[in-house]
DNA sequence: TTACGTTGTTTTTTATAAAGAACAATAAGT
DNA sequence: ACTTATTGTTCTTTATAAAAAACAACGTAA
């Protein structure tokens, strides 16, 4: 339930619930309600309130309650969202990728060292895998 | 706003008002006034019902309005997170991914033959790159 | 033309979210 | 020991979310 991720959130930070309340300012009493479920229909406005003095959002505490599973999974971080973003782009398609990837199949890239020749040359370090090109 | 989020969405679908409050099962009345933006406050249950039947979640309905920053930015497209995500848990690293996407760019690998070894060994049909791994 | 079905709106009512107490219980201080 | 703060809870009130209903505007059909 919503309730258990406030009280979770609040006690990391080491609020009371009276002084989570006057921060995001809500009553303490609909707070206390709120946090032992017995008030599971607050608003979108007392959420967002009670969200934002605990640095979090209101899908995170809404869990996987109410949302739709896409949202439950956790996020990937944000250099890898640049990342991506970047190689989108600057034109990767996902068959693109989706057939290399599935070249370099799993464990290879584990404990390896690389370099990474295209015709014969083009280096590439920081990554852990030699990839051949070879024309026909 | 958040109003227009769902009516977009809904005439997406082709519903009017009326049927898009009674599939959600909220009074038609209110659906109108919170498309209008004239109720900006509705609970979590309320907007849970009605992003159901649009296919869609609180989150994507709240858009950049409530959200902190980063919800904000648009999501990355759902495929691509799935698609990273599960090469992710296979352990790609940020490293490698940039060498693939090198590769991508490249453009050589799309019209070539290929094999895949791996310790000298372990072949992968179905692709035109040779990739050669080696311990060190 | 009159009537009927749908559209979305505005008015009215009622249910309940949220505030504002007052309260008991534990802790800190003098 | 008796205060004086904090803690979190429960009772009471009031503000407002949400429903129900009545309405106007438009189309369609008999």
């Amino acid at each position: 339930m919503i309730g258990e991720r406030i009280k979770s959130l609040r006690e990391k930070k080491g609020y009371s619930i009276t002084k989570l309340a006057d921060l995001a300012g809500v009553s303490k009493s609909y707070l206390s309600y709120i946090e032992r479920n017995m008030q599971n229909n607050p608003s979108l406005q007392v959420m967002a309130k009670i969200a934002a003095p605990l640095d979090s959002n209101i899908e995170y505490l809404l869990g996987k309650e109410i949302l739709p599973k896409r949202n439950q999974e956790e996020t990937l971080d944000e250099e890898w969202r640049a990342i991506i973003k970047n190689a989108v782009d600057e034109g990767m398609s996902k068959g693109d990728f989706q057939a290399l990837k599935d070249l370099v199949q799993s464990n290879m890239w584990k404990n390896s060292r690389v370099e990474t020749n295209v015709h014969a040359s083009q280096k590439k370090k920081s990554s852990n895998i030699i990839i051949l090109h070879i024309d026909n």
